[in-house]
DNA sequence: TATATTTGCGTATAAACTACACATAATGAG
DNA sequence: CTCATTATGTGTAGTTTATACGCAAATATA
């Protein structure tokens, strides 16, 4: 075989959830190729970190946020995915409340930002097609395995679960029969404290177990709302 | 960054189904590192090859089986996975009917066979984590899209069928109610001809249509068992 | 010809899901 | 202060889906 000549990369799908809406983190490319388009953070690994490391690197670096938990998405790599050469990338991706980070752009990026994932700008490399299986990935997940914990706030009424699940399914759901089977699943404790966000009656205030929340996820509970 | 030294690699976990066995194709290496040691097959990535090329490839040149369908399975990165140096490797894996093949060691093995699962050499490499993570997910995809094409004759008596589910999910299902819920799917046609194989009443054959099996596969059909 | 073996089918019960409406607790406008 | 508005919180009946279970039919073999 002749001398291998391909880079390996990794890249971050960061996806983020507020009142309604879903998001996902951009970076603004500083330098060539497709200097001044937006693209999913990432870069190169280096000859001796892991590949998580890398990403969680990469994406500080370029960022400013860091992910206690990227899961590996999918290996991209056709042959002319990047003008500058053959590059491997392994995508990741995660899940955050954007309001818990503030973002800094830094090495390679001369900005970062959140958009909106039906309002997106041109992307740079084959970054469309990442992004769109990662979105793929997040609607399959939301069916068989509880999410939530990594999206809302650590005490959140009710309500904010339930909108979360609509926003994340893109249709509507029965609040009755949802919340009778949240209960059902037995991953929320019920707090002693109520919120008001204006009118309306006072919510009680819930939080994830968190014990029992990340058992059923390992577990990969069918989940079908 | 400094100069990036990482090599590339594919490897194909092929299951084999038999008659209520479960099977994984593996390799004797011809060369070391771990020479003599039975292994997942795979290689180096080429150039200008993209990655299910190299896989199928690898494969081919390894076993001489050539399957039109391997499926991404995870990328294995960890730093000291080879002491050749960093590679990192994606893995595939697919699922055949063991008998429709012939195996052909050539390159880089001196030797291609079928392992039954329960009853692995050692393996060389990080190979014993990648098959554990094939398993997992292939039991957990028989109970989200259907499973059978790949591994069963074209016509096949129900038996066959339910006898491959018993195996691969490790447990007995209820023959008249796995029965109802398959027929249910609509994703057999019953054909007119009979096989009897040994005593018994002969079975009425069958064969996947080809079209809605596909379609359900595409849709990722829940499928509780 | 009787026995063993495998296929093919139906029904009753339990569990899960779906659809649906009204009382309660607050805010805000007049 | 009162009434209209808004969001929360809960129960039940009907339907669908899943589970449990037994017996007759068609062949091989002793």
């Amino acid at each position: 075989m002749s001398k291998q000549s391909i880079k390996l990369s990794v890249d971050a799908v960061v996806f983020g959830y507020e009142e309604g809406n879903i998001s996902v983190l951009l970076i603004k490319r500083k330098y060539d190729p497709f200097k001044g388009q937006w693209a999913i953070p990432g870069g190169f690994v280096e000859n001796n970190e892991s590949l998580e490391d890398a990403v969680e690197r990469e994406l500080f670096e370029e960022t400013g946020i860091k992910i206690n938990y990227l899961e590996q998405l999918y290996t991209f790599g056709k042959p002319n995915r990047d003008p500058r050469g053959r590059v491997v990338s392994i995508a990741y991706f995660g899940l955050v409340r954007p309001n818990a980070f503030k973002l800094y752009a830094s090495t390679d990026a001369e900005q970062a930002q959140w958009f909106n994932i039906n309002d997106l700008p041109k992307l740079s490399f084959d970054h469309k097609e990442i992004l769109k299986t990662a979105i793929e990935r997040l609607q399959g997940k939301i069916t068989y395995e509880p999410i939530g914990f990594e999206l809302l706030d650590k005490k959140f009424p009710f309500s904010d679960l339930e909108k979360l699940y609509t926003t994340l399914l893109g249709r509507e759901i029965d609040r009755r029969n949802f919340r009778k089977k949240i209960v059902g699943l037995n991953v929320l404790d019920e707090l002693d404290e109520k919120v008001s966000k204006g009118s309306g009656r006072p919510a009680n205030l819930f939080q994830f177990n968190q014990k029992r929340y990340f058992q059923l996820k390992k577990e990969g509970i069918i989940f079908e709302i």
